[in-house]
DNA sequence: ACCAGTTTTGTTACAAGATAACGTTGCCTC
DNA sequence: GAGGCAACGTTATCTTGTAACAAAACTGGT
């Protein structure tokens, strides 16, 4: 099996056991909001169960028909309201070039400089962290939208 | 005044004579088709002078009022077309955290890597080349989307 | 000049994404 | 239990973007 040198830096793009991936994230963002007081609401708690389960990135009309089937809410602005919530708190991110959002994988470990490849042969979106290179200076920099489009490994084999 | 150790690195956040960027560009959109046997029809022409003209982001629809004004076109393909043509052939660019569309202002320089710099209290957007730092094997990277949002010089001293 | 193939345009009709505004409910504090 | 604030529910609308198909314009070969 090739591209083994890190075998955990592209997790999205490989097999894994991912009821982890949403319990442990579920268990990070009960910290999170806990520690600052941020209220994860029945709402904003089940998109984000939503997001984890589907594991890659879901338009909000996706989360909208998720909620609607169980009885959460079906118009448009639930939705958006508990996507900005997540997003706002770092509990997810928005990725801009599929309008569509995703649940950050390790809230905690967060800084900044989150960025994002996105498969186009697989749709898969696997979240990075890479810094910026130095901006000029004279622009106060507050957030950035890194996002790299492309093909991931499995996705380049198969197109070969 | 501050901010001068490289004049020319923002000029869009600088009062500069914007005509030449005009027709600077427009000649050098001229070589370009030419070079690469595009056409660069009446209303293809005419989007990237709107948008260079504009010298801001600007969304589809504003493009498209400004053609319906000059009888070129109302219908919503027919901006979408000419920006998606002026987006391939690298003479605009869209800014995904806008939803918007901006002139390429030296579409010759270009090679890759292109980012912007929004400022969210003017709405300035100025175009720089950033490299990207590396990202991980196993990720073909075909496009990327470079944004940061925040405040330039100007707004910077207005804010605070 | 004519034909065949391709590109560009024109148009209809929608799909998809997002928000403003306003009233109501629930929760916390005093 | 009254006042204030955050979250929710709902209506309506707005903005952004595309699929699909027919007509016209350009291209190159003969």
């Amino acid at each position: 099996m090739a591209h083994d040198k890190n075998p955990d830096a592209l997790r999205e793009f490989h097999p894994h056991n991912h009821d982890h991936c949403v319990s442990d994230a579920m268990a990070a963002a009960e910290r999170i909001c806990a520690a600052s007081g941020a209220r994860l609401t029945p709402v904003r708690r089940r998109v984000l169960e939503i997001l984890l389960e589907g594991h890659r990135p879901m338009g909000a009309y996706d989360v909208l028909g998720r909620l609607a089937e169980e009885g959460l809410g079906d118009k448009p602005p639930v939705a958006y309201r508990a996507l900005g919530f997540l997003v706002d708190h770092g509990l997810a991110h928005r990725i801009e070039r599929l309008n569509a959002f995703i649940a950050c994988p390790h809230p905690e470990a967060e800084g900044h400089g989150a960025a994002f490849l996105i498969c186009r042969g697989c749709g898969t979106v696997a979240e990075i962290t890479a810094t910026l290179p130095d901006l000029p200076e004279g622009f106060r920099v507050e957030r950035t939208t890194v996002e790299a489009e492309g093909l991931c490994a499995a996705c380049t084999e198969i197109a070969a």
